[in-house]
RNA sequence: GCCCGGUUCGUCUAGCGGUUUAGGACAUCGCCCUCUCACGGCGAAGAUCACGGGUUCGAAUCCCGUACCGGGUACCA
């Protein structure tokens, strides 16, 4: 059997231009050069393409790096700045001029563009070639000291192609690519030639990146062969698209990497969702929930898909729910601590009367994770450990506590739970904090039986005395486990809660 | 315009000439579980495999054409 991807260690790269955020595609290229990199025991480097002085900034550069790290995806050795090697390239732009493989080339731009035109007229591709401007002309150019530009002297005639581990053979005529510009008429070199020489200088075996890179590679193909050295492998990633099929932007919402952190999305289910954008492992049926290890032993980039994928912002949100289940218990509380630090200011997050401690917050946290897609809605699901309600849903006051008879049936469950209260707690053997889930089950069940025995005397069902109660202490109709609750909020707090709801649902109207 | 590429349930995909009444996942709907909401379990619905021609005993799978979509067409990356 022989496998094309698993067993030579491949140098592969991510080479992002610090022009802004780092957008989702562009981390899909970073993961699968990852993965790749990983799953064949090789090299997984970061180059910044930051040649286009108008558009690179610091910023950019600042902000995808944290993005990388975010995601756990870092390069194995230092980044490297194509700015910082203008020496490097200086050079091979000599050497391909002295090799009479490049030229200097003084056609001025609106010459360009009237061949451009008439190419279009013609209805053919417009490739330049050195011979449309006059010889005499570019000599008088240049004994002018005209600005002139770096061209490729492109082969003529001949094809080249390059085998795409995605896509496949891919041919171009030589012809239809012309004699490309590689260099400034300041002598600053152009990403075509910068990406081929920094290639070969950093020694990178495969080249992975999006589609749109396709029509670049026979020029960088003609590039390595001009430079005597084999190309690396290519590989290209169809794009992603938004839900009306258009290229991913940010009018169809969060793009950037940034923002999907700050919308509480983990990492891992971030990269575990991109990865089969494109991608999936060989099996008919497989648990699409991986971890970043399973991804990297599974991963081969000879089963990436050649069509786009439309970004699905809801499976997404799937994901992220069934990786934050998958957190152990420690690690949950680590990643959700600093989202309810900043929605719950102040003493309120850790050692309040409400919730007291690491344990009391691990417990609390614990109860919301079932319920929870992102780290911003554990927010959402506990804010009424934070603070009592300050107003209950409307809709179920009506509904459930509109009757007199109701109201005084919500006020002596209050009763009973007070009573029960000492009791449950001594029964359970649970102190002041959840020392184990066992204990705390077991004062739930005993909180629960009176209350049982209540609804059935009252010939009632048992929701229409647990539901009141959840109303009256969450505001909601919908919380987390009822008893459990309760039981961190404390007993003062809850008799406090049920009769403030019960004296709200007397003055409805 | 020209060059290149793509097209399987709403979405992500499996499928590489017969094992397919086209499988799985998200979303949707129903049932179960149940103190609510979730989670979980079970089930349903959902794809004339873009369309039209071929090749073949046989095509989602191979070939050609058309349509639509996308990428490129820079002294951007």
């Amino acid at each position: 059997m022989t496998d094309s991807t698993s067993p030579r260690p491949e140098r592969v790269r991510f080479a992002p231009s610090p022009t802004g955020y780092l957008h989702v595609g562009s981390a899909r290229a970073a993961l699968f050069n990852f993965l790749h990199a990983r799953h064949t025991g090789g090299k997984f480097l970061l180059r910044i393409e930051d040649t286009d002085l108008e558009r690179s900034t610091d910023d950019a550069v600042r902000q995808i790096l944290e993005s990388m790290k975010w995601m756990g995806l870092e390069a194995d050795e230092p980044a490297v700045y194509q700015t910082k090697r203008v020496d490097l390239h200086a050079r091979r732009l000599e050497e391909l001029l002295a090799a009479g493989k490049a030229y200097r080339d003084y056609c001025p731009k609106d010459r360009l563009d009237q061949l451009r035109d008439e190419a279009r007229a013609a209805g053919t591709i417009f490739s330049y070639r050195e011979t449309m401007f006059p010889a005499e002309e570019a000599l008088a150019a240049q004994e002018a000291g005209a600005p002139f530009v770096i061209r490729f002297r492109t082969p003529p005639g001949e094809v080249t192609a390059f085998n795409d581990l995605v896509y496949g053979r891919i041919e171009t005529a030589n012809d239809a690519i012309g004699d490309f510009v590689i260099a400034r008429g300041d002598g600053s070199p152009l990403y075509n030639f910068t990406n081929v020489v920094d290639d070969v200088d950093m020694g990178i075996t495969l080249v992975c990146r999006g589609e749109d890179h396709v029509s670049n590679t026979p020029k960088q193909v003609l590039l390595y062969q001009a430079f005597g050295v084999q190309p690396p492998r290519f590989a290209h990633l169809p794009l992603i698209l938004g839900t009306d099929k258009q290229k991913l932007s940010k009018r169809h919402g969060a793009t950037g990497v940034d923002q999907f952190a700050s919308l509480g999305i983990l990492p891992e289910a971030l990269l575990n969702f991109l990865a089969l954008l494109g991608w999936a492992p060989s099996e008919a049926e497989f648990d699409e929930v991986m971890t970043m290890e399973e991804l990297t032993k599974r991963f081969s980039l000879d089963r990436v898909n050649k069509s786009p994928a439309v970004f699905d912002h809801e499976k997404l949100m799937w994901m992220n729910g069934m990786h934050i289940r998958r957190l152990s218990a420690e690690e949950l509380v680590a990643r959700v601590l600093p989202v309810l630090a900043e929605r719950f200011p102040g003493e309120h997050v850790s050692g309040n009367a409400l919730v007291q401690g690491d344990a009391m917050l691990r417990g609390v946290i614990d109860l919301a994770k079932e319920r929870c897609r992102t780290l911003i809605e554990f927010g959402d699901a506990l804010d009424f450990f934070f603070a009592a309600p300050t107003a209950w849903d409307d809709k179920a006051m009506r509904k459930l506590l509109a009757a007199p008879e109701a109201v005084e049936r919500l006020r002596e469950t209050g009763r009973i739970i007070a009573a029960t209260w000492e009791g449950a707690v001594a029964k359970s053997g649970i102190a002041g904090q959840p020392e184990s889930a066992e204990r705390l089950e077991a004062w739930c069940h005993t909180m629960e039986e009176p209350l049982r025995a209540f609804s059935e005397s009252a010939a009632v069902k048992f929701g229409a005395i647990a539901q009141p109660v959840r109303l009256a202490v969450t505001g909601r109709t919908a919380s987390p486990p009822l008893f459990h609750g309760l039981w961190f909020l404390g007993a003062e707090e809850v008799a406090r809660r049920i009769e403030a709801c019960a004296a709200a649902a007397e003055k409805l109207e």
